[in-house]
DNA sequence: ATAAGTTATGCAAACGTTTGCATAAAATAT
DNA sequence: ATATTTTATGCAAACGTTTGCATAACTTAT
């Protein structure tokens, strides 16, 4: 394997030289750079970056955290493109990305710990929910900046963060309903135990009243049966709403059902928009008008709070969020 | 940071001594390696990986390596479940996993020879659909050891890979169909330019043949729409099937739709198998009996024939089928 | 032409490990 | 008790970089 040395020696300098030319320092004049910088080209050479990890004590590398045992710690198929969006940025610094979980079984001690002080890791973006003030302080102990991909439940003031924008999302979507003559616009699925649930209901529920409508709120869970029987309870209720906004898609593919079954037809007699633009929304029939949710922006612009915080450790924290557009499929009408 | 010189005055010993009982050499008194190990605990020392890294040339490291933007790469949700499967496994050899697109545009050089020559990863998995002989040439000469998730279309004597046993998959499906009492059994979504598709075809066809039935065979994309629109051509033909293999699950939403469109009925007029176990199957009305691919033990698999490679290179190469099994659901019947 | 200032380069130590070699200490044989 | 072998430990060099300090080589001013 090449080294700064060989350089050195093909372009007649020092290795100190090389070394400065490589990290363009201004004392170096440019014959000589230009030299070595043909000798890098020609033979080759990568500067060995364990080697410079040891001197400046740094690993240029960063750590995604999941928590496999956890459903919610990342829902699948968003994984893929969160992870992407970090990486584009991670490898523009010429870092590498590591991705480890948090559950692994090590007999040393917590993947953390080994992640802080064997493989120096310079940053870590983890899911809001493995994030609880214990993890936050160990963080904080050990100096190693983070991000959470998911607004927190608490602990907000100290931590930096990235989320979709929930309550526009739904905002959005009531207007959008509204404005193509739906009347009675229901929101099935708020699940009041999950934060971005409750910002969905709040979106809807101010586009509501700003637009003195009722609201119609059903609680549910978000399976494709909770779905199905909490619709199929309001279309036996006294008030039949004429559009659905769901919590999410797993739940319309069940609401969609029971409409189905009920004899109504989507989108004439009901209209659905739900929440998440996954491959679903795309499968179903109708097809599902939905929230668009941006993922590969949200890993992106967390990697981006990240890298900040890295170069700059007294940035402030903050909060950002990734705003939403409405994705139009079959489940709506333009003029009902 | 505490180091292993710290461990070792405290300890009342050398470095050396520490480092030997870290690496637990034989040449080192029972008193001693105690003493050691108990600072060691108490000063919660551990071994900086990147000085380690740079003594032993190794980087400690796997790199799982993708290409975003080729659709084939990886399908999504497969990769969450792929990447765990093969972290658990590298977790347990302490080495971190590393994720690479192999299009990120990184203005020196490829990132596999980044990856290869600065980073000095140790190992690389990477989907069959981004092997071609390029590739291999370089990582051979490189000397890095790799396996493909995926059986690769050519290459196959020079390369490791796993695959899911795709052909035995169709096969038993085939025979659980007869089994039922399912006679007329079509396979739908061959596409030969795919070989995962062709090896689904080649079990399905086996099977029938074996059997002594007819092989109703049609060729078509992978979209649901390829789905529908061939399923209704098959209803409108000459042959009706009684049962329908897909060749994934997308095609089975189509396939579906087609078969309720003609007042059929699902499982009693025509029983569905599809492929892929995916959140699909669950979520179809009525759900999808499919073959279950395992898709977590695939990615453990290929990091264990990765392994394999590193710790002995002269390993030969081999290709590895991991076993599928039926879900039962809604789509098909016990006794017909 | 000489002094002072500036610019470009090299030397050597440092980062935190591992490991070959030397040697001190302990165990065994005489 | 002494000689010999075995076992346990330490010293110092090495891995491939970076960087403070020293100095050589130019500039510019006098």
């Amino acid at each position: 394997m090449v080294t700064i040395k060989d350089v050195a020696k093909a372009a007649g300098v020092s290795s100190s030289t090389v070394s400065r030319t490589i990290n363009n320092s201004p004392s170096i004049s440019s014959k000589t750079k230009e030299k070595v910088i043909k000798e890098i080209k020609r033979l080759n050479f990568s500067p060995n970056s364990m080697a410079k990890g040891l001197i400046n004590n740094k690993s240029y590398t960063v750590t995604l955290l999941v928590d496999v045992d956890d459903e919610k710690s990342f829902q699948n198929p968003f994984f893929y493109e969160i992870m992407h969006g970090i990486e584009r940025l991670v490898y523009k610094k010429e870092f590498s990305l590591i991705v480890a979980n948090l559950n692994t079984t090590m007999k040393k001690q917590s993947v953390l710990e080994w992640l802080v002080k064997a493989k120096r890791t310079e940053g870590v973006i983890l899911p809001s929910s493995i994030l609880n003030s214990k993890l936050v302080d160990e963080l904080k102990k050990d100096g190693v900046p983070f991000v959470s991909i998911g607004e927190p439940t608490n602990l907000k003031e100290s931590v930096s963060w990235v989320d979709i924008d929930n309550k526009k999302g739904t905002e959005m979507a009531t207007y959008s309903l509204l404005d193509k003559g739906y009347e009675n616009i229901a929101f099935l699925g708020l699940d009041k135990t999950k934060l971005f649930s409750k910002r969905r209901y709040d979106g809807y529920m101010n586009a509501i009243l700003e637009s003195k409508q009722e609201v119609i709120n059903v609680e549910c869970g978000n399976s494709k049966d909770d779905g199905y029987h909490n619709m199929k309870k309001l279309l036996n209720g006294p008030v039949i709403p004429d559009a659905v906004i769901c919590a999410d898609n797993i739940i319309s593919i069940g609401v969609i059902r029971a409409i189905q079954e009920a004899g109504l037809s989507i989108p004439e007699d009901i209209g659905i928009i739900s929440f998440d633009n996954q491959q679903i929304a795309e499968l179903s029939y109708p097809t599902i008008t939905t929230v668009n949710v941006d993922v590969y922006e949200l890993g992106y612009q967390s990697a981006k709070l990240l890298f900040e915080l890295i170069e700059n450790p007294q940035t402030r924290y903050q909060g950002l969020l990734i705003s939403t557009k409405i994705e139009e499929r079959e489940s709506t009408i333009k003029n009902k």
